[in-house]
DNA sequence: TATCATTTGTTCGTATGTATC
DNA sequence: CGATACATACGAACAAATGAT
């Protein structure tokens, strides 16, 4: 059994402790915690030490907190979901974003919307600029993992194609759109990690202390101009987001653009 | 003035009624809360339930709290630091990872290690298999963002190399010492976040609530054969890492190595 | 330099509600 | 239904950091 003996506040001495038994194999990984009296009586303090040294656990992430049942150790996710952000086409001029091993859980919302002060720099675009904006909900079947995916269409973009029409069409087929009406496309795609909003949470189905993967990707059309914001959004803690990368010659084309 | 109506534990009740101040500019970006005694008095609850209040505001990233000199509303991040992932080469066959823009701030550690049940499968090698693990940490001047970096460097890939004298070589460096030996150097990346663990929140100087924005590298060479494994972690709230992608037009090449 | 009020951090105790089995 | 376990809430006391006096 560990001992608590480190310097430092009773709630993390406690924390420490049980975080070693964990580590050493005492507490494995699914079983359950002892309970709140029972670590009580073991470490000898008071009830709020306790839960507050239950707490620290539970935003790293290290342990699962059951209503009514008591508190397990979290197993290490069995092997990261790995989310394909590389694009391919065929020769027929068809697109592939990766999609296409998803499953969508809703009809996909569109709605009409505008630029405000992060989506307007981005797209190169006046703050107030019209644009579709088209929500959808996937999931990667059998793992339970949610992705939560936004298509942002300018009106500059979507006029004069079938886009203007419907600009829920599958964001594959957004893209050989785009190239069939001459434009030479390329993208930047840029990843980072928050901790999601309250409604995130829900959404996406994440459980305590797991962050949000959120990848944003422009599509650049000719003279570099932007034509299309996505983001999305997942589990961080299972999901990985994974690309390719091949080296560029000239260190000019390699910047990637604001 | 939020008032406490809605349903639910009272400390959920002042947090959003908290959190509603924030949004409507109650308390602006930077101000103080008021102090937990003010709060007590406001919405006429113990300090427990404050205090429960503002750790849940602390856990979602929301509010800063200072011992001695209260808990004020975080700024949103000015805007987004930018790592580039990308890679580029000169014509004299430099290799450019985008390193040059960082600080080092103490000398690359360098070890002997083995392959263990991660990096193994990662490298395609068994467990157990000899590398040099070199770690070094950076900055990124001025932003304040820390950046651990760790290259693993099989002895199988280092042998018959500069790189067995001197694995503590410049990244960028490595690279080029691959290509200059024969090999077709090619790579994929994955981008994932999570919680830090204590040692990795003192070592970045990660705030509350921030996640850690993970990235892998593998270094492929002939064959596809992975040569090098690469792991950047950094401050994810702050930080974003940024890819160059392009369409390819082969579905097979496509393929993100796993 | 030293002291003091303010503010958050930590710890204890206790009582009641609610979910699970 | 009862036993167990976690959730919520209140009260109280002292410690430690901060900033002003």
């Amino acid at each position: 059994m560990a001992e608590i003996q480190r310097p430092g506040a009773l709630h993390r001495q406690v924390a420490a402790a049980i975080r070693d038994g964990i580590a050493t194999g005492e507490y494995p990984a699914g079983s359950p915690l002892p309970s709140e009296s029972q670590l009580i009586d073991r470490y000898q303090v008071s009830r709020p030490t306790v839960r507050n040294a239950i707490a620290a656990l539970r935003a790293e992430g290290l342990i699962e907190v059951v209503h009514g049942k008591g508190s397990f150790v979290r197993s290490a996710p069995v092997s990261g979901i790995k989310i394909n952000r590389t694009i391919t086409k065929d020769c027929k001029g068809n697109f592939y974003a990766g999609f296409e091993a998803w499953n969508l859980l809703e009809e996909p919302s569109i709605y009409r919307s505008h630029t405000d002060g992060t989506t307007g720099p981005l797209l190169e675009l006046d703050e107030g600029e019209a644009l579709f904006a088209v929500d959808r909900l996937w999931e990667i079947t059998g793992a339970g993992v949610r992705l939560a995916h936004r298509l942002l269409i300018p009106f500059a973009t979507a006029e004069g194609t079938e886009l203007a029409d419907a600009p829920d069409t599958d964001p594959g087929r957004v893209y050989a759109i785009l190239a069939e009406s001459g434009h030479e496309l390329a993208w930047s795609e840029t990843a980072s990690a928050r901790m999601p909003l309250p409604d995130e949470r829900t959404a996406l189905e994440l459980p305590d202390a797991t962050p949000v993967l959120h990848t944003t990707r422009i599509t650049h059309g000719n003279e570099n101009r932007p034509l299309l914001l996505e983001e999305l959004r997942t589990n961080g803690g299972l999901a990985q987001a994974t690309y390719r990368i091949t080296a560029t010659t000239s260190r000019q084309l390699a910047a990637v653009p604001d």
